[in-house]
DNA sequence: CAGAATCCCTGATGATACTG
DNA sequence: CAGTATCATCAGGGATTCTG
């Protein structure tokens, strides 16, 4: 029986990773300092209002920072923050999953364990 | 630069477990068979439709196995497959995060990094 | 360049009633 | 019990335009 004290409540995480592009972002950001159009253009076509929404929600968390260098033009910079890297295992164990259960471009495993896709 | 082949991609590994619902409900299956009253009852208030519409897509994707028991009254169960025990990491992944970040019942760590909590 | 402001729209989900 | 069938809903996103 689950232990519905905490331990197994995901559901804060849950909703901190929600959103369509939530989980991509943070990917992105995982490679290092992304400015606002870099992010933009690799998560294309994404809209310039859910990006910045998105941000300025992670931004609450504490997941990541925004900077801002003064000038003409504008300069932004998003980054992980050290509570933000923390979610690499996440994104490692999908990763993971993704690499032995996908089979990627060359692989034959489709045969999954109760099969019968039709 | 990120690795544009497939090791990066956890693109199908979001599809796979996108739903409001999803998450929640292999959570539950990860505690064992659960029979579809079980299953909505533990999630409430999910809807029935959409309880049926998230297991016929995890099935289908080979994450679930569904189980009719014939008789009256019908008896169905549905139980994880081994594909679908294999994506015990990101859960684990998840609770850690949860656990070491969002200070559960008792802690003061708040104190996230670059701080600047408003 | 980085957003803010608007308006619009669709798809995931909810509510409810019915059935084998 | 375990769904299916319908209809209604709404919030997350999209498209576009504008500005410091």
């Amino acid at each position: 029986m689950i232990d519905r004290n905490c331990p197994d409540a995901i559901e804060p995480v849950l909703k901190l990773l929600d959103g369509k592009w939530t989980l991509l972002l943070l990917r992105d950001l995982f490679n290092g300092i992304k400015r606002f159009g870099e992010l933009r253009r690799s998560l294309h076509p994404i809209s310039p209002k859910t990006l910045t929404e998105r941000l300025r929600l992670l931004e609450e968390q504490g997941i990541v920072t925004r900077t801002l260098y003064p000038g003409v033009p504008l300069h932004v910079e998003y980054e992980l923050t050290e509570r933000g890297k923390r979610l690499q295992p996440i994104f490692a164990a999908m990763r993971a999953w993704a690499q032995s259960e996908l089979t990627c471009p060359g692989k034959q495993a489709d045969t999954w364990d109760t099969a019968a896709a039709e």
